[in-house]
DNA sequence: ACTTGGTAGACTGTCTACCAAGTGCCATGA
DNA sequence: TCATGGCACTTGGTAGACAGTCTACCAAGT
């Protein structure tokens, strides 16, 4: 039973500022259930979710359900089809690349605003970073090494100050980490590296640099899927899934 | 009385595939009309928006509205307090700054990739559509002007033939278009000789240069809303707005 | 064999009513 | 003057109802 259990969002406040413990909205919530159960593929691909029973799935009503799922729509994780329901969006040949392109866009011009408004903690947390990530890449440890991935670009796209970058990218970030899972233990060695050349390049403030650096590294990232792509071709079809017709319960 | 017209959601279809008429859920109407009033200023900023009485203007009830502002809260268009309503958000200083930066880096990679992708048709309607704004901008059709500028960064963009720039850029597009409105008559010379050059370049493929030109392009606008903002400081605190409370009707 | 028409079931879209909890405001009182 | 308590208002969430619509399926007709 994966059933909500309301938790505090605990975002990081700006130091001090210490919000008392706010019980999140229960749509969050249910948005959040969601995308973690799409994420590791609890809801396949092109699943049919209908309201009543994903309510009764987390125990809330239909509508926080709702509403996450109309977010879930904007967002692009769920197709909605009017008078139907929701199905569990399945990508599109073209769209892992449409998404890295803009990823690209997005996370160049946040590494050159990093470079530019670059504080001397920030570059210190990037350096720690880069360090913790080396390891656990050296270590094998895939998992480790995904999150510090993430977390280091977060943390630039933060730097950049720049509001809509970091929404636009942390969108765009975990559409990719769903479509692209099983790609990223691939190119841990040569990433890593590139990562340290570019906190090297805005640690100096050379945003033309940084930017460069970081265009190029999403770039070998998206060679790198369609490498793998091209790879393991006979994906094609996976649609058994006959247990997605419910017998008729009369 | 804004009654909300169920109008169909007229997208241009692929040609030849033509839909029928489909009513338009009633949330995604009162989204538009919601933006709308916001955009046109009949809903003023840091206005306090209650649900029922938007229900009532509209003639619906309250769910399609909350449906609608919690997309709205989404978008940034309202800041939703829980418990209390929906604001209309007022922008920070920065934050028109800021979305002019992510439009700059978004449209530009746009135009790169429209000059990569360019047919000659798309390149034949730019080429209109330089024509049309000039003729307007000469006349003094500032209207005219604005909307067939908007029309031209829109194709470009479409260009790119990527959808998560084409949804990210339109986002940022409405937004800029609302806060900017006042500003966008000054610049019109100068504005339709650098859209010359820019398609000039993407119907001969020079990427780099594309990309090059729309950053200007860009970053001359924000530079435009900067002077003009600075010539103009006293609209500090412009809140007299004493009609908001409402009556108690007891 | 293929199309047409009808039927049934399932879901969504929307409305209504209702309650609990949180928020902001105001008047009271020190 | 300033804090406190209370009150009205608003959202958040639940429940139930109903129409419209979408899907699938079956049967009859061509």
């Amino acid at each position: 039973m994966t059933t909500i259990s309301a938790g505090p969002g605990a975002g990081s406040e700006p130091a001090g500022v210490r919000h008392v413990k706010r019980p999140q909205p229960l749509r969050e919530s249910v948005y959040e259930a969601l995308t973690e159960m799409i994420i590791d593929g609890t809801l396949e691909r092109g699943r049919h979710l209908v309201e009543v029973e994903l309510a009764g799935m987390l125990g809330v009503s239909r509508q926080p359900v709702r509403e996450a799922l109309q977010r879930l729509n904007n967002e692009g994780w769920v197709d909605l089809r009017p008078g139907f329901g929701a199905m569990v969006h399945v990508p599109a040949e073209d769209e892992v690349d449409q998404l890295l392109a803009a990823r690209a866009a997005l996370e160049s011009e946040s590494a050159r605003l990093a470079a530019r408004h670059a504080s001397k903690d920030d570059v210190a947390r990037l350096r720690e970073l880069c360090k913790v990530g080396t390891a656990y890449q050296e270590a094998g440890d895939i998992d480790g090494t995904v999150r510090t991935n993430a977390e280091l670009h977060s943390l630039i796209t933060q730097m950049s100050g720049n509001r809509f970058l970091v929404d636009f990218a942390a969108q765009v970030d975990r559409r990719v980490r769903w479509y692209y899972t099983p790609v990223a233990p691939v190119r841990g060695a040569a990433s890593w590296r590139e990562h340290n050349r570019l906190v090297k390049a805005i640690s100096e403030g050379d945003e033309d640099k940084a930017a460069q650096i970081m265009r190029e590294h999403t770039e070998h990232t998206r060679k790198a899927y369609h490498d793998l792509q091209a790879s393991t071709p006979p994906a094609e079809t996976p649609d058994p899934e006959p247990a997605r017709r419910r017998r008729r319960t009369s």
